[in-house]
DNA sequence: CATAGTACGCAAATCGTTTTGCGCTACCTC
DNA sequence: GAGGTAGCGCAAAACGATTTGCGTACTATG
């Protein structure tokens, strides 16, 4: 039995009679045996396989991303493989390249860190690329959020609720979204006439606990932190009520993702929502328009996002 | 130019002349060639690619054990991607076969649905197999926790406290380690001579505030309950804050598993690590160990798991 | 100077599939 | 009964690398 007639009858091609499909089916099963994808792979030149391509896997927003995604890829066929870059000697550069080599379907990169040459790179070897939370120049889609946008609306909202001396914790500096949120804060505050005070520390629980003492040596406790993210948040507020600090009494917090753990703490974080689920839903349909090959110029879709007000400002 | 002297000049299978290489290399920038890893994976029989995979991407404890072990492969130059089997059809049997016929080099599988025939198959096939969590007969090895001592513990550490209306909320029936864990709890209880009562539900935060609102309805309220993860007992938590219930006051929770949140909440959950940290590098390195070929013997490792107590029992 | 030895580039086989072209058989039609 | 037409199985050429054997040219040594 020539192996033309076995691909044949399990991926019909061809028409194959009932006979020769029972031989086949039977040996199949009494040999146990099993295709091989790479030579398929290389042969087609598909792998029916997506890459999504994380900056940290351990922080849940890209956990939920990794998931939205699967979920609306996953019963089109194709196989979801998530890969994280934090600590990868290298990084997104080698990962790209390996993954186009390795020539994944499409790819999903969820990562401030990522080069546009990269992207570019997996473009031009027809692989459709979507970058995620970055505005970013090249022949790919993007879905964004408007992080200006975020950062004025809840500095506004602060404003509004009767708090004039407002800092921003800014995360690393020209660490992604880290400048628009500054700009956004400095935009509203100037709006209002008041004096902007930015610190910056790192995206992390123990880089707000450290943005928190610094505040604390440095001079006054301000009124209001308005963080940029939930993790420094959560930091700040717990080194705060560590050192008998009252919230929002004494000293009201915000941040900004709405992580699962932002409606556990207590109080209850008021923070900005960034919907993983729109996310997903967006840059999934994204993909799955390219690899049909439906579109054509770049789509840059800009995520709305939404203020969760809870107990702490 | 032949294709042997290019793979020859840059994999060094043999040596090449200084002017030859130069010349290949100037070819390979001027012409912007990328090796197909493909190709050479099917030549070659490996990919130096590990698969791990995982129940759900969004439970913290999955994610913080794939970035353990790919903090441990990587540097050995394995390519790390995850794979989420939740809400995928056909689930594990598919996701291990299709690895296995995109020759992986190893996989570590962190699931509870898996079936050691499947494990068997990839085994047969030549991929090295760790098993995470589960004891589970096979041709591979396992790292997992001792979970009816972690249950007995826990439960003979609230009764030492001086609680003996204890309630345990169990996971699934027939769930992974509910089992061990709901005898752990059971046997505690019998070594005290107190009356064991055991309601299910499912490990996630709204299963535990359904089982809360259970108790509610069916009977007074327990002294204890001893949740068997902690989403559960946050879930538990928080139906019970809600309904004007004071923890650990009125209540007390515990919990197993100590995620982010367990310190975060208030007051913090008393719970039971489970150390990832020891999970992935154990698993790590006995995948190293077997694709160094230097072990026979299937290795069983438990890990030891270490009570925390917090603020809410 | 002859011979052995070494360095190095290329041709060809291989990995396990899919795909295409070809030829055989059997059936149908007039 | 001849000619046309499906139907169906197989041989062979890809896919893009690695690996091995071989031949040539050059070097060294007695």
């Amino acid at each position: 039995m020539s192996p033309a007639t076995v691909s044949q009858t399990l991926n019909g091609g061809r028409p194959v009679s009932e006979a020769t499909r029972a031989r086949v089916l039977l040996a199949v099963s009494k040999l146990g045996y099993r295709p091989n994808r790479l030579a398929r792979d290389l042969r087609t030149k598909r792998s029916q396989m997506i890459a999504i391509i994380v900056q940290d896997i351990n922080n849940p927003f890209y956990a939920a991303l990794a998931e939205g995604l699967q979920r609306v890829l996953s019963p089109e066929g194709y196989r979801v493989v998530v890969c994280n870059t934090e600590g990868e000697p290298g990084g997104e550069t080698h990962l790209i390249e390996d993954m186009v080599s390795r020539q994944v379907d499409g790819l999903v990169v969820a990562s401030f860190k990522v080069l546009p040459r990269d992207c570019d790179l997996a473009v031009e070897q027809g692989v459709p690329v979507v970058v995620i939370g970055k505005k970013s120049p090249g022949a790919f889609d993007r879905v964004r959020a408007d992080e200006f946008a975020a950062a004025h609306d809840m500095t506004k909202l602060l404003i509004d609720a009767g708090y004039e001396d407002i800092v921003h914790v800014a995360g690393g500096r020209g660490q992604g979204p880290t400048d628009q949120r500054v700009d956004g804060y400095r935009h509203a505050m100037a709006g209002a006439g008041l004096f902007p005070e930015i610190i910056s520390t790192e995206f992390t629980l123990s880089g707000g606990a450290k943005a928190f003492l610094e505040l604390l040596n440095a001079r006054r406790m301000p009124r209001a932190v308005f963080c940029a993210n939930d993790l420094i948040a959560i930091g700040v507020l717990r080194a705060a009520q560590a050192h008998g600090i009252r919230v929002p009494q004494d000293l009201a917090v915000a941040g900004i993702d709405d992580i699962e753990a932002a409606s556990l703490v207590s109080p209850a974080l008021t923070t900005v929502r960034n919907p993983a689920a729109e996310y997903d839903r967006s840059a999934g349909r994204l993909l799955m328009d390219r690899l049909q090959g439906s579109r054509a110029a770049p789509v840059d879709h800009v995520v709305r996002l939404e203020i969760v007000r809870r107990d702490s400002a």
